[in-house]
RNA sequence: GGCCCCAUCGUCUAACGGUUAGGACGCAGGAUUUUCAUUCCUGCAAUCCGGGUUCGAUUCCCGGUGGGGCUGCCA
């Protein structure tokens, strides 16, 4: 199946846009089909410079780059596959030996009507709650006007004629059947009076001489299709499949827009989400496998998604689900990966770890608490410097550690560990070590374990005592508790 | 206003007419634990309303209500 996912170049791709793709992406993988990219680039005013290379570097860096369009190729945007050109902008004398063969068809025809009139007469039909709809001035001109018109250069667009006595049917492959009077749809504009296309018949010139099977698009579209439908008989062509897929939505149900948060792809790249976990949190916003998994690899979802199983309503984008995501991820990633991924930036701190033998297991110290690669400076400080410590922090009144017993437990700790060989300074050793010095001086678990830890890390929070204890080492560990003894 | 779409816990969702309406996130409590995190357990929490069809509706039909989308020479 060739699936396409056709974007115009207004912003930075969007997280919606992205869901959009992989469904598109899926259905292309799972039947051994081609995952087209499109750039419809047909409305100049509204185009951003560099949008159309934001739309391809976000497809990459999740994982989803098309297999045929607009793709990145050593880096640099480029176009390939036997179908293009791919981008509308280069298309545009396609559109318009189209728009004249329906033209000689008798289905679209030429309007000159000023954007004046068409706001007044707008105007007249709300007032008149009518729906707003072309009144098929132009349609009315005789052959003659219309070619002296044309004659003297006058500006003018290419209307669609619909006619008004069809039932217009389709079947969505989300929605199952659907009806539409075709009395209630509008002539549309197909060319502009600058001769560019609109989406409409970009739309459907396209994917037809494109060879897409199935058209997967917001529900925003759905309105429209009536119209496709019918440009599709016009044109004699065989209409692809369509699916629309559900908006996905404000907290306050609205389609989403970035007032009220980050919309852009690129911005949660740029906070750090994995790609994995992001692909997962938006196939499962719409989609569920009918089973109670909930991590999916993206070869997961190819093997698994089906339109059938997705929502009809819309959803809200609501991140706190991505988060738990994040995290699930970050803890999938093997140790060795793990490893190699907060390495540059701890490195970047400490320049130490770059060489460090030992990063790999300090690295794995951390995994199951970091949520984001970029905390992992933060929280690897302690294994490259000595940190500053507080009487504040080495006391705790949960663990029952006062401020008066700390010179005692600091040496306690101190004395026993000194006595620990060299050879035997490893979790069990030390484990071994402090449980005898709970009997020693009658002490619990954590009255000497909070100490310990809170010297060694100068956090509130870090991995446990026993393991960046064996991790530090004897001689930085009994550093580091004389250093914490002399505050005092 | 017109046309179209939609409607299950706070959120994402499951339940081919028969279930104590299930799962996940989040939240609350607990277990493990030296802290945090992880992991595990428990709890709180939903079928928009009204008719109809049926022995029986979350499920099918109709109406209402609510929400959304479109209504551009934007896509």
């Amino acid at each position: 199946m060739r699936t396409r996912f056709p974007p115009s170049p207004t912003g930075l791709l969007h997280v919606g846009g992205l869901r959009t793709a992989l469904y598109s992406y899926l259905l292309a993988k799972q039947t051994k089909g081609s995952f087209l990219l499109r750039i419809e680039d047909t409305d100049r005013a509204r185009e951003v410079p560099g949008a159309a290379e934001n739309i391809v570097e976000s497809l990459q860096w999740a994982g989803i780059p098309p297999d045929e369009g607009v793709m990145l190729q050593d880096g640099v945007i480029a176009e390939s596959g036997s179908h293009g050109p791919y981008k509308q902008s280069e298309r545009l004398e396609l559109y318009q030996a189209y728009a004249k063969q329906l033209m000689d068809a008798g289905h679209a025809y030429p309007c000159f009507c000023t954007t004046e009139r068409l706001e007044e007469m707008r105007k007249n039909q709300e007032a008149l709650h009518r729906a707003p709809m072309y009144d098929r001035h132009c349609l009315h001109l005789s052959p003659q006007e219309v070619q002296t018109k044309l004659d003297a250069g006058e500006p003018h667009v290419v209307r669609m004629k619909v006619p008004h006595d069809r039932l217009i049917e389709c079947t969505d492959d989300i929605r199952g059947p659907l009806k539409f009077q075709s009395a209630t749809v509008d002539d549309q504009v197909l060319l502009k009076s600058d001769g560019w296309p609109t989406y409409h018949l970009a739309h459907v010139v396209d994917d037809h001489l494109m060879q897409i099977d199935l058209v997967l698009r917001g529900e925003e579209w759905l309105s429209s299709l009536p119209k496709h439908l019918l440009l599709f008989e016009y044109l004699n062509w065989p209409a692809p499949r369509y699916a629309h897929v559900p908006l996905l939505l404000n907290a306050d149900k609205t389609k989403l827009s970035k007032r009220q948060g980050s919309v852009a792809v690129q911005e949660y790249m740029e906070k750090g989400y994995l790609p994995e976990a992001m692909l997962n949190f938006l196939a499962l916003l719409g989609w569920n496998p009918g089973t109670t998994q909930e991590l999916f690899s993206l070869q997961e979802l190819i093997e698994q998604f089906s339109l059938e199983r997705v929502q009809k309503a819309g959803a809200i984008f609501d991140l706190t689900k991505l988060d738990w995501l994040q995290g699930q991820w970050m803890r999938k990633l093997t140790a060795d990966e793990f490893a190699a991924r907060i390495r540059p930036l701890v490195a970047e701190h400490f320049p130490e770890a770059a060489a460090d033998k030992e990063f790999t297991k300090k690295a794995a110290l951390i995994q199951q608490r970091i949520t984001f690669f970029k905390e992992a400076p933060d929280m690897m400080g302690y294994f490259y410097r000595d940190p500053t410590v507080s009487v504040k922090l080495l006391a705790s009144a949960k663990q029952k550690v006062t401020k008066e017993q700390l010179p005692m437990i600091l040496e306690t700790l101190i004395r026993s560990l000194d006595a620990i060989p060299e050879k035997s300074w490893n979790e069990e050793g030390i484990k071994e070590s402090v449980q005898a010095m709970m009997g020693e001086a009658n002490l619990k678990l954590g009255q000497l374990l909070w100490p310990l830890r809170a010297a060694l890390t100068g956090r509130e929070y870090s991995p446990g005592a026993f393991e960046v204890a064996a991790m530090l080492g004897k001689e930085a560990v009994l550093k580091r508790l004389k250093g914490a003894k002399n505050i005092l």
